[in-house]
DNA sequence: CGCCTGTTTGAAGTGGTTCAAGACAGGTGG
DNA sequence: CCACCTGTCTTGAACCACTTCAAACAGGCG
């Protein structure tokens, strides 16, 4: 059944902006209502003009773009608390692919009312705003990534920016976080090969930096990590939809 | 001196959707003045919380990031049109910094109206969400782009792509457009060494493909740059701040 | 003229790719 | 219950696209 946004789970974690009861009470109506996916079920495809927008409650997904020459670029992973069709949502149109990585229950907005969102609640305007620079920006760190960091700083950059962001949305279990992701989706999303990242991720585990394995990512020492993978920025308190 | 928005030149090129009068009327108020400033100078700074937003009049800037390890990541070449400084704008500080690499003219608004904007002026912030939008959606492209194409690949796709949005503001010449950058700003924006993108444009310029001199753009058969590129988005109608 | 920035070229080195193959786990059907 | 998938992870070895190092050249400028 769907939960009443009054009482959504996720709104009241750490990394989330605090929301007025005219905002819940508007997002209330904003919301039509729940959905719940199988991994592996694609969400939004690249072209589409999707009539609706999602907010991730549970689960893990993932961003990507198919190239002409069969290869995948990842964007980004999808976790609780994202919004996801917001390209379609203000522009009419997806460049980007997005998919379920494991089960999924996604909050469903209309995308029609995205623009009674703009016309009366100012507040909740800016801070879509907000998440659409926000993802910018992310993009923008992912582009240093890949251009300028070696294997091994790319992949401790992954690592340490989603067990910040999995730390923010309370997910942290000790020094371990859940990572139900491939090796390949980690390759894609770092421009690297299967291979290659594959050995480097044998190199952090031996350094005993970063430990992956079934499903579950152990750090030891994160801020070691962050130092490696050249980490400047941390998760910062954002807006929920 | 600084040009009304009635008169903007820029706003009725092709690439600009038209404005309503009372929208040319609300610009010409959240503009403060117009700038001008010489090649080189630093408008935006990492890290910095700057009072105000640019658009380009004229000229052409860069954006970029800068590493602890001393490299540089350009994120986008910044042209007439392009609004600078949204990031800082809505999320209270920049991620990247901006400067210009020719003379440039710009519009100054002044952030703390960004809010009257999204309070009084539903379609515009909706503008202002769209070219958020869009941006996210470069990057995405970017990082497709460096994440997964060959060196020739990535020079032909950052041509094309820069000759078909001059072409969109009325700078295309005959089968020219100018490019006032250098080798190792394109380097620097696409993840290769300067040796290497030297190489790869002197085998452009062989192949009679594109060829770069004296800060000037020449390609012959753009549809065949784009193939090589694998560029798959053209630029579309979009709004002017 | 001397200096600076940007471009060009050659040559050597390497971080990463590709190819190949095996191990292991979970799922399926006979 | 076993044989046989298929998907993921792992490892070794050969290769090459790109980097790094080095040096020369061209144009603009005080």
């Amino acid at each position: 059944m769907a939960t009443r946004c009054a009482n959504c789970p996720i709104r009241k974690l750490p990394l989330f902006k605090p929301m007025s009861e005219r905002e819940v009470a508007f997002m209330e109506r904003f919301k039509i209502g729940e959905m719940s996916v199988q991994s592996g079920t694609p969400l939004l495809s690249e072209g589409s003009t999707s009539p609706q927008l999602f907010t991730a409650l549970s689960g893990f997904g993932l961003r990507y773009k198919l190239l002409p020459n069969g290869k995948k670029q990842v964007l980004s992973f999808v976790l609780p608390g994202d919004l996801i069709g917001l390209q379609a949502g203000v522009m009419g149109q997806m460049t980007h692919s997005v998919e379920a990585t494991t089960h999924m229950t996604l909050c469903v907005f209309n995308r029609s009312e995205l623009w009674t969102l703009f016309r009366n609640h100012a507040e909740r305007a800016f801070d879509v705003t907000w998440i659409a620079a926000s993802e910018e920006r992310f993009l923008g760190e992912a582009l240093a990534t890949i251009g300028q960091k070696s294997a091994t700083e790319s992949v401790a950059w992954a690592f340490a920016r989603l067990y910040r962001r999995l730390e923010a949305i309370n997910m942290r279990n000790g020094i371990t976080v859940p990572m139900p992701y491939t090796q390949q989706n980690l390759a894609d999303a770092l421009g690297l090969s299967l291979v290659h990242t594959n050995k480097t991720l044998a190199r952090l585990r031996e350094q005993q930096l970063a430990t992956w394995s079934e499903g579950r990512l152990s750090i030891p020492d994160i801020e070691a990590l962050e130092e490696i993978g050249l980490v400047e920025e941390k998760p910062s308190l954002r807006p929920l939809l």
